[in-house]
DNA sequence: CTCACGTATCGAAGAATGTCAATACGTGCG
DNA sequence: CGCACGTATTGACATTCTTCGATACGTGAG
């Protein structure tokens, strides 16, 4: 008896490779690193996180990162966005706080993969 | 006895901020999580992690993530020069790993922080 | 050696990002 | 109210990133 003609000796690798993971959580988990992927937000965030009062205003941190006050504000939007930070208006300061548990859902993620 | 004319009263917050983050120790940290900041990236290490023999090949992942070749090889060798997977050629083929303990090490930056 | 095939690299196009200067918004003070 | 000051937003510009198609490289098979 003749053998098949093609053993399909092509298959290449593993071949056990799981499913993507689905793209909407992809994405979700790309966000967050995203936000952290940039230095002067790690600098932002860092400042913050090691203030005295577990909190900073802009004006703080606008002189240490040697950035515009537009700039400062833009990132701290987008920490804020990414849920690392929260914003609270005190007055006429607005005071930014690293978000409870943020840091933990992003080692979290890390771990999931 | 009359007071100071000027208390400052114009310092605005906590006064108490931490100088900035070294902007080297910043880029590197910033430079680790950007490469984790992109969902198909995101796929990718999860599908090599999750893969059986806890590696794969470009031919493995190509097709899961619906780009191109040539892009799925760029992605991989931002993963490669980031430091979060391991490339090791094997015949005709290029198997990728995840990278020991470089997960860990995102999150002791991420504990740093 | 030559061929086939898996992977890497190149060049280009479009989208996203970081930055600034300028301006608008909002809040407390006088 | 009207002003001063801290913050947010806008518009513009340069840079970087993601992606593709095409092509070059490297390795095992014949």
């Amino acid at each position: 008896m003749t053998l098949p003609v093609t053993i399909d000796q092509t298959a290449c690798c593993t071949s056990g490779t799981a499913p993507a993971l689905p793209l909407a959580e992809a994405e979700r988990i790309a966000r967050l690193f995203k936000a952290l992927g940039d230095p002067t937000r790690v600098r932002l965030l860092s400042m913050i996180s090691s203030a005295e009062a577990g909190e900073a205003c802009i004006c703080d941190l606008t002189d240490p990162v040697g950035l515009s006050q537009g700039t400062v504000s833009h990132h701290m939007k987008l920490l804020t966005d990414a849920g690392l930070v929260t914003r609270e208006q005190r007055g006429k300061w607005a005071y930014f706080a690293l978000a409870d548990g943020a840091l933990d859902a992003a080692g979290e993620a890390l771990r999931g993969l």
